[in-house]
RNA sequence: CGGGGCGUAGCGCAGUUUGGUAGCGCGCACGGUUCGGGACCGUGAAGUCGGAGGUUCAAAUCCUCUCGCCCCGACCA
């Protein structure tokens, strides 16, 4: 390709309303343009990206017996009303009306769809097991797009459904899947996780995701070097360091206008870990008092996994229904239910009394107050694994995950097989997802420099880019539009920049767009025969004759 | 949805406090000189000041409403 057929904007300042800095080097080097809040147009450069990585996803899929299809994103609503997602999901679908009045949605995922054609065309258990996939645009009226191309209303991806008549038959296809995306992250060269993380609203029981850490992610995983174990904070459990063995007799403290736990801490000089956070909330039940460690975060997810939904007392609420000012809440005495996490089992710890200006210091479970235990608090960095050792937490962008559905879309579609003895039963499904333009974003996230991107050979929009320095030099052009021709029909895909731009200019523009490899024709050392390869990554410069340039691509493209 | 910020030329911004004929840098077009890390000189084109309404002799500037974008939070199949 030449540079000065392509399209290729690149900007020399930062956009103004970008933050991450793939969503500024993707605008910089002309990948993506924004048409509104999360909408995005992927120019040349941007879409070959995406190009070779949807390639590799085929390959890998195929790979694992997937077979590709292609879905409507225009979905009627009978079959999500079905599955009770027309109603479960909120504004975050796109509805809209045919001509007729009936109700449509826009596709935010397929596990409908796919479920209703294997109901209309599954019969046998041998006609199992199936395994299709599409890579396919999604639709949601996020809440917050951000992030550039990390979290938008439009999105593409990777989706595959797997159908089995057995658990096992899950299993294998569940495990097929972790093996085919570690191939597939690995290959697009990210560095990434797999960890447990909470199925939500898929529903099913078993779900990983795939993350590729970044401080540009949205969520959050806790790793233990240790044991390996690796969970995302919403499901992570974990223990924090124990508090020194105090002797204190039950006793009131005068806290006077000391309300938050770090207030009464500087107050009575006493580490926050030896506090009893009290927070009152309100389920559909009533209230409950929810426990934790001072120097800990209530997880609301855990808790509603617990209690179900609730909202935070407001103070007149916690006045009433615990007789005094919220700051000096107590767990002692109280006959509504207690949920409290179970750092606070063992030791004494100090509360509030439940009288204005006192909390009492001495508290002991069991002794003092009652309560269900669970684990209720966010684990964080210095928390400690099930297996002693210390956790930390790392800041990621999920690029992929993996379900196990059960028969959850199966038996509410009435997508259903005969098994060996006639005996009809629901099909029992898997989904996995993949989101190719995160892998994009996550790519130069972990992979960029101060002077632009740093592409991974295998995702690169050029394999390398030719840059003769003077255009005037005929020796200069003869040199690379032979280089251009020996490259390209290696099969080695080249970005020739034949524009009329002064050297600066040029090497600017290959730094910014990241191609890996530079082939820089000098008219200089062309005189000698050389040419100059540069390694965008590491800066390095090596001359070389002309006449081994193809040969050293070669073996650049192949690793060696 | 709650909180905050911002909308002025293609891009980045100043001008708004204190109303008085819209500016800078980059980019763009043309001419010349340059030519291995975003050149220089000259000339030029380009703006409904997000939109609507109002106040005023006069509004980018003051008032009201509205739309859009970004950030934090909530939400997130």
């Amino acid at each position: 390709m030449r540079y000065s057929k392509m399209f290729i904007p690149t900007l020399r300042e930062a956009p103004a309303d970008a933050e991450a800095i793939s969503h500024i080097l993707m605008v910089r080097a002309g990948f993506v343009r924004q048409l509104a809040a999360g909408l995005y147009i992927f120019l040349p450069l941007g879409w070959r990206v995406l190009d070779r990585i949807d390639a590799i996803l085929k390959e890998e899929m195929e790979s694992i017996g997937a077979q590709e299809i292609s879905m409507p994103i225009l979905h009627p609503a009978e079959i999500w009303q079905q599955t009770g997602r027309w109603d479960v999901i909120g504004d975050e679908m796109f509805r809209l009306k045919d001509r007729t009045e009936r109700d449509f949605c826009l596709g935010m995922t397929h596990e409908e769809i796919m479920t209703w054609l294997a109901s209309r065309e599954i019969r046998s258990y041998r006609d199992l097991p199936q395994v299709w996939y599409q890579i396919q645009t999604k639709l949601r009226d996020e809440a917050r797009p951000k992030s550039g191309v990390l979290r938008t209303r439009e999105f593409i991806m990777k989706d595959s459904y797997s159908f089995d008549a057995t658990e096992e038959g899950l299993d294998k296809n569940y495990q097929l899947h972790a093996g085919a995306y570690h191939r597939i992250f690995g290959r697009c060269g990210l560095k990434f996780l797999q960890v447990e993380s909470d199925p939500g609203m898929m529903g099913g029981g078993y779900s990983h995701e795939f993350m590729a850490p970044s401080p540009a992610g949205e969520d959050e995983v806790a790793l233990c070097d240790g044991c390996g174990y690796s969970a995302n904070v919403e499901l992570a459990l974990s223990a924090p360091l124990p508090n020194e063995t105090v002797d204190w007799p039950y006793e009131e403290a005068h806290t006077p206008e000391k309300r938050t736990v770090k207030e009464v801490s500087n107050f009575l000089k006493v580490n926050p870990s030896y506090f009893i956070k009290s927070i009152l909330v309100i389920t559909e039940q009533g209230p409950v008092l929810a426990l934790v460690r001072g120097d800990q975060e209530l997880h609301e997810k855990k808790l509603s996994g617990v209690v179900g939904s609730h909202r935070p007392a407001q103070k007149t609420e916690v006045k009433e229904i615990l007789g005094v000012e919220a700051g000096f809440i107590g767990p002692m005495g109280h006959s509504i239910r207690v949920i409290a996490d179970p750092c606070l089992k063992d030791g004494l710890f100090i509360a509030g009394a439940n009288k204005q200006h006192y909390h009492i210091r001495g508290v002991k479970a069991d002794r003092d107050f009652n309560a269900e235990w669970h684990d209720i608090h966010i684990a964080k960095s210095g928390d400690m694994c099930s297996c002693g050792k210390p956790l930390h937490v790392e800041r990621v962008i999920e690029i992929g995950n993996i379900f196990k559905l059960g028969t959850k879309y199966s038996s509410a579609l009435n997508a259903v097989f005969l098994d060996e003895n006639g005996v009809e039963k629901p099909i029992i499904m898997g989904s996995y997802g993949i989101g190719p333009a995160r892998i994009a974003a996550a790519a130069i996230e972990q992979n960029n420099d101060k002077d632009g991107m740093i592409w991974p050979r295998s995702i690169a929009p050029f394999d390398v880019e030719l840059i003769p320095l003077n255009m005037n030099d005929e020796k200069t052009v003869e040199t690379a539009e032979m280089l251009y021709k020996a490259l390209s029909s290696e099969r080695i895909e080249v970005l020739l920049d034949d524009r009329e731009e002064r050297a600066g200019v040029k090497f600017k523009d290959a730094d910014l767009i990241g191609i890996p490899t530079q082939i820089i024709i000098g008219e200089k050392n062309l005189r000698e025969g050389l040419i100059e390869i540069k390694d965008r990554k590491t800066k390095e410069l090596t001359k070389i004759k002309v006449e081994e340039v193809v040969e050293k691509a070669r073996q650049l493209l192949a690793g060696l």
